[in-house]
DNA sequence: GTAATGCCTTGACTTAAATCAAGTTCTGGA
DNA sequence: TCCAGAACTTGATTTAAGTCAAGGCATTAC
């Protein structure tokens, strides 16, 4: 079985499809290699197909006209983003690039909505996929609109600790300028904020590894109470 | 023709179908009623189905355990919402209230999945409205991080003119109170960016009514730039 | 006509987080 | 192994916006 195909069936938009349409995105569909850092796509560019994680780890972002950058996801292996413009409006609303060095599958857009047209499971599949991320977007707005920093900090560490299996003992998976930039936040901030934290015995931080010490008071605080000085 | 009929061929989302469809959809719809401020879902309900407004208003949004709301969206005549739960996780991501008398067509899910499944061009309709909601989350987002007040109202005020054929004169089809909800701030900061923007000749406020005097440096502000004082 | 209520505005003050500016630590390549 | 650049941290300061409090205005109800 070729890598594509590999990459094709663990999508989970695939999931649940017959051998033969399996067969024909495998078809219709090109591996593509990005070097560390190296744009995807910008914001504004006309979209003709979507894209599907193969290996690596890609940012959607925004950026403000002075530079500073909004992420709004992290995507990793299977999973399938800039799916927007194949279904409405034709351009990116946003901008796409490589964290590390990453393989991707391109989807062209017409032939996914032929694939579409004639596979209802796959129409609802991607029907699902849409209604979850605008379901991640609702946390997001709740997240930088309802709570301060910390509160936003515990909230991901907690998901990350969730993501692992309920561990205490996490590895952030990216650096921790581009976690500020995810939190809507800047690295100075983010550095005082583990600092405060671990000052308070919530966690413990070790570079890249964070050991989450007090799970009931972090819940406290991603549920927007604030951290008591 | 039936008033419900009158309000599923507005709708958008079944721009494109059959009579025959049409037909259907009239039969699986049924009309309530909400009074002013009455709730219509909360966040965390389970979602049987989804809503398009018939007249009035609605809004989406969230709450901290503060009590402060950020609204998503509010939604007018023809537009759907609450569709999340039909075609993933159940629960709806947030909380929905009609902020005026209004009266909503109720599409329960089952039916409308079989609809769906048999005709590819609702699922194509549905595809392009959740992208574009997509679409729409990360302009909110855009402007809750990198943008200031003054440059998230300005945006709003740009896009309720080119709403209305790109009038100078608008009038907010909101509360002032309600309008702070959705541009992420309070009433009293909302108040004084009023004040301010009136004050630097930008725009002219008469209660609801609003003239914008200087398109050119609203334009500059909902770019980002800041309001120079 | 007046009371009552909700909505909006204004002022004084506080605060979370950004900015500006140095350092320090980490890491990968020569 | 050492160097250079990147990533991160820390300190001093500024600032946008939130909080608290009071008062004005307007619409509806009586």
């Amino acid at each position: 079985m070729s890598r594509k195909r590999d990459i094709i069936a663990l999508s989970p938009i695939f999931g649940g499809l017959a051998e033969a349409q399996l067969d024909q995105l495998e078809q219709i569909s090109q591996e593509i290699s990005f070097g560390r850092n190296a744009p995807i796509f910008w914001e504004g560019d006309e979209g003709n197909g979507f894209y599907i994680v193969a290996s690596g780890k890609i940012k959607i972002f925004k950026l403000s006209p002075e530079g500073k950058e909004q992420i709004l996801h992290i995507y990793g292996p299977g999973q399938p983003f800039g799916e927007v413009p194949v279904f409405a409006g034709q351009h990116f609303p946003a901008n796409a690039q490589a964290v590390e060095k990453s393989s991707l599958l391109f989807i062209p857009r017409q032939a996914f909505i032929d694939l579409i047209t004639a596979h209802p499971s796959l129409a609802l599949n991607m029907l699902a996929m849409l209604s979850t991320r605008l379901r991640q977007f609702t946390v997001q707005v709740e997240n930088l609109s309802l709570k301060e920093v910390p509160g936003r900090l515990a909230s991901y560490l907690i998901y990350l600790s969730e993501e692992q299996n309920n561990s205490d003992t996490l590895r952030l998976p990216i650096s921790k300028g581009q976690l500020a930039s995810l939190l809507g936040t800047i690295p100075e901030t983010l550095s005082r904020i583990l600092g405060k934290m671990s000052a308070q015995g919530l966690i413990t931080v070790q570079g890249a590894d964070i050991y989450l010490n007090d799970r009931y008071e972090l819940e406290e605080l991603a549920g927007s109470g604030r951290l008591v000085e």
